[in-house]
DNA sequence: ACTTGCTCTGAAACGCGTTTCAGACTGTAC
DNA sequence: GTACAGTCTGAAACGCGTTTCAGAGCAAGT
């Protein structure tokens, strides 16, 4: 594998010329230039892009942190950041966390090792005070409300995305509202709830459930739910997968929808549409395209951000 | 940012023997480690993984190239790879392609720049044979069939696999069967519908539907398939997502399933069960798992190898 | 007493591209 | 004729951890 030095000798020119031509610099004679571009072709030259890493100290990579590359939920704030990664050049680390705080601070690790120049967490179990501390290594941005200034945040506040989830069910003419929410303890749960008993009037405990993450879920709420003896009118999921699942359980059982009880997703995601889902439409591929230029430009010296921004109603057919 | 020479100074010792602390090499008598290890606890010592990176030649990263992050059909294999890549304590590159052929070289160059020590491809486009030039850089895994020797491959052979779908059809009791499959002229698409005219006696050109990736597809293919006039009985599907589309969208318009149409998908991706989707399940997280390990090892000096996985018959109730 | 074989240590080279700095040279301006 | 600015060039240092090699010290084996 020729480098850099074989290529001076065999041009007969010093390294920081070759340098020079592999850069672009214009302080370089055609003639030289010239040579070095042929011995560079006959050696078959690769740059090595490590060599560069270390000389540099630019890694030209993030990692994205998130709890599963599988989960659907994701995918469309991954497709943002791949394309504005591509634009500027940028290779994405996934690190999937399950949810562990160790694989946060793993991900997290690889910033202080210098392994990637910045880190994008779209999820996190890990407080903000201990994310702070690893400020310093480089930038940081998160998907999610409550950042502290350092740290940069581009997010739907979930308890206004709640709020209005719940108005248009309201609107719809809805009075008995039930959630269903994921994570019991997750900062966006609290929040939610908060907005649910904040905002419906008929507000229960027992109508709110939580532990809902995937379609599976969906499909066995179903069963707890019909069993339930007063039931809501309608349910407001904070995922379109949870609310698929419950959808598709409840067609199959021949419940009239939205007659027996109303459904109301949450994100907006394509597959959705296909099964007339009426939902809450989260803008997760503009947050995924600017929590990716925002780290960017902090690395290059710009001052972090919050950018909130907000949902939309997408009507289906299940409202 | 302390470095080796800041603690060889400090614990005065010399720049080798912290490397042997850092490594834990035995020849260190326990005073200088101590010594050693103090002094890296006082001056913040972190290794810079750049260095160690340049210096041994190992990025312990792999590329993983694939057409789209949020094609949730990918989500398996992807869940797989990344599960392998925690226990040996690998980083994953994602490269999306889009089915761009120069994003597929792009990807490949990172083997060639020593970014990343291998490559697994989910798709390509590429010719075995330009796959092949890339060989020489680094060890290359694919998840298609008909790869050379030079490059390891673990997949369902989606000709048999298709003629297993095919089976379950025929002993169902459908004769009349379509096809929809994605991508035209992709490799997959092709065997499948080779598959399809080698098994179906009532095998026609006008039932196999072709350009059918996403839900929304799926959906789309509704209208034109009600609209036609002489129909098959059954449908089967490359996805489980596009059947899921066209099941969500017949059952919305109250067609009865499976009376009037047979739907048979492709996965067994865990949303499919929601729905009750019968489906050929194709273990792709146990594929992503092994392309790893697969990789990994010819990293390590062993031989390319070509494996070849089976699909089972997973049972919902629209066959 | 003498070889053999560990254990322990560190100087120097290595991987390889970039950057700094000093110097030479040419051309233009005054 | 002298300055100054711009062009071109290369030696050396830099980023930083690993590896090779040579050598010293010491104990066990014959």
């Amino acid at each position: 594998m020729a480098n850099i030095r074989d290529i001076a000798k065999y041009a007969d020119v010093s390294v920081t010329t070759v340098s020079r031509v592999l850069n672009e610099h214009p302080y370089v004679s055609k003639e030289k230039r010239e040579r070095v571009r042929r011995a560079m072709a006959e050696l078959g030259y690769l740059r090595n892009q490590q060599a560069l890493t270390l000389s540099t100290g630019r890694t030209q990579r993030f990692v994205v942190v998130l709890p599963y590359l599988d989960h659907p939920y994701y995918g469309l704030f991954v497709n943002g950041l791949a394309k504005a990664a591509l634009q500027r050049d940028y290779r994405l680390v996934m690190w999937q966390t399950e949810y562990q705080l160790d694989q946060e601070r793993q991900a997290l690790d690889l910033l202080k090792h210098r392994e990637v120049d910045g880190a994008i967490l779209l999820s996190h179990t890990m407080t903000f005070d201990e994310m702070e501390t690893y400020r310093q290594f480089g930038p940081i941005a998160v998907a999610t409300v409550g950042a502290p200034q350092t740290i940069s945040s581009v997010h739907v506040d979930h308890y206004t995305a709640f709020v209005a989830g719940l108005r248009v069910l309201a609107q719809a003419g809805y009075a008995e509202i039930g959630i269903v929410l994921s994570r019991q303890d997750s900062p966006s749960s609290i929040a939610r709830q908060q907005a649910y008993f904040d905002e419906v009037e008929l507000a229960r405990e027992r109508w709110v459930w939580t532990g809902y993450l995937t379609s599976e879920d969906g499909i066995g709420l179903a069963d707890s739910f019909l069993r339930q003896q007063e039931r809501p009118r309608a349910l407001f999921f904070s995922s379109d997968y949870v609310a698929l699942g419950f959808l598709g359980e409840l067609r199959r059982r021949g419940v009239s929808i939205p007659d027996e009880i109303a459904i109301l997703g949450f994100d907006g995601h394509p597959i959705g549409q296909a099964f007339g889902l009426s939902t809450m439409h989260s803008p997760n591929e503009d947050i995924g395209r600017t929590l990716f230029d925002v780290t960017f430009e902090e690395m290059n010296g710009a001052a972090s951000v919050t950018n909130s921004l907000t949902v939309t109603y997408l009507p289906g057919t299940t409202l």
